[in-house]
DNA sequence: TCGATTTGACCGTT
DNA sequence: AACGGTCAAATCGA
């Protein structure tokens, strides 16, 4: 088995367990146990589609799949009791949150109809009058929000709120590279609000751009307005990534079908941004994004080693300050960094109870 | 040296 | 005139 392959699932473990010893601590913060169970179920499967490559499509229950045998430990116990209960919503999460944050461009709800109903919900609207002819409802409690607004005019409305933990201040990554034009601070809101247009504005012509504000009601939202369409990823002499021009940024997400849309993006944190760094920073990938990234279908074109931006997260995703450091505080992320980056392997490890399947 | 970000200034619209 | 959007010089980091 790749060594990658196993650091990946020492990841999960290690995930878990850190999960597990605050779970009681972590009861009343839905969010952030939403965010923690995210990333461990994007760490097993990135693991078992490694070890089941024909596989894909696997269903993540394969992999935590309850022990034949009873466990003899109190944490075996309650791990499966968490697989049991919490497992299946994490795995609901991270598919609602892989679609939300793979299409944010693509006007279209790409959401199950049934699944968009559990779904919808904390997002709110700052666009007034707005005729919200693909309104979907907000009736949902779930903060992984996608909601999508269209314009008579053509112009869509899109929401979406991704449960993040510590410093939230980008949205996540949409798949575009951005660079920032612009930022100013607009009458009767408490936050500045940021210009971006698409780095290969340049090279391609590309007139895509964006705007990212905070809610003055919801810090903990971001209302990310698109304006235009990418055509950049259209261009056939696009060249590939490489040393003598600019990434190839050819994706597989259909180009957007409006001129403009409205992406809300619930973070945790409230702390007053004083920049919105965008999903291209300059900064390199965690390994939660990597992970997440392992965890598409579709992989993402590789910019990171350009101008990538992440998400946003993305995706999480990072926000890249003037000094080149990275200021996001996302505990979870870190401390998956953190873990994995330090290749630690203890063996003294009750998720081995907890998934006892995975030692098959 | 190059590319990205910051930020004050400029310009168009209302 | 006020406001929002954009420009571009200065700055910074890789």
């Amino acid at each position: 088995m790749e060594e990658e392959t196993l650091s990946l699932i020492r990841h999960g473990c290690k995930l878990a367990r850190d999960l597990e010893s605050n779970l009681s601590n972590l009861s009343n913060q839905p969010i952030f146990l939403a965010s923690s169970c995210d990333d461990i179920a994007k760490a097993f499967k990135t693991a078992m589609d490694r070890l089941h490559p024909h596989n894909p499509s696997s269903d993540l229950h394969l992999v935590f799949r309850e022990p034949q045998q009873p466990p003899a430990l109190d944490a075996c116990v309650q791990g499966q009791e968490w697989i049991r209960t919490s497992y299946p919503q994490a795995v609901d999460l991270v598919q609602t949150r892989f679609i939300a944050d793979r299409n944010p461009f693509d006007g279209r709800v790409l959401l199950p109809e049934s699944r968009v109903s559990t779904v919808e919900g904390s997002a709110r609207s700052k666009s007034g009058g707005e005729t919200h002819a693909a309104e979907e409802s907000d009736s949902g409690k779930n903060p992984a929000v996608q909601k999508l607004r269209r314009r008579k005019d053509g112009v869509e409305t899109r929401y979406e709120a991704t449960p993040r933990m510590g410093n939230t201040e980008i949205p996540p990554d949409d798949g575009y590279t951005w660079r920032k034009y612009g930022q100013k601070e607009i009458l009767g809101s408490k936050f500045p609000r940021s210009y971006y247009r698409c780095t290969h504005k340049s090279f391609y012509g590309c007139n895509a751009k964006k705007q990212v504000q905070r809610l003055d009601d919801d810090p903990n939202t971001f209302q990310v307005t698109y304006y235009g369409v990418h055509t950049c990823h259209m261009s056939s002499t696009a060249p590939s990534s490489g040393s003598g021009g600019p990434p190839s940024i050819t994706t597989t997400r259909p180009p957007s079908t409006s001129t403009s849309e409205v992406l809300q993006i619930q973070s945790s944190s409230t702390q007053p941004p004083t920049n919105y760094s965008s999903s291209s920073s300059s900064i390199p990938i965690p390994l939660s994004r990597w992970i997440f990234m392992g965890f598409e279908a579709t992989p993402i074109p590789s910019r990171r080693n350009t101008t990538m931006a992440i998400g946003d997260g993305g995706g999480g995703g990072g926000a890249a300050t003037r000094d080149g450091k990275e200021t996001v505080e996302c505990p979870v992320m870190d401390l998956a960094d953190a873990m994995f980056n330090s290749g630690s392997s203890t063996s003294n490890n009750s998720m081995d109870s907890i998934f006892p399947s995975m030692h098959e």
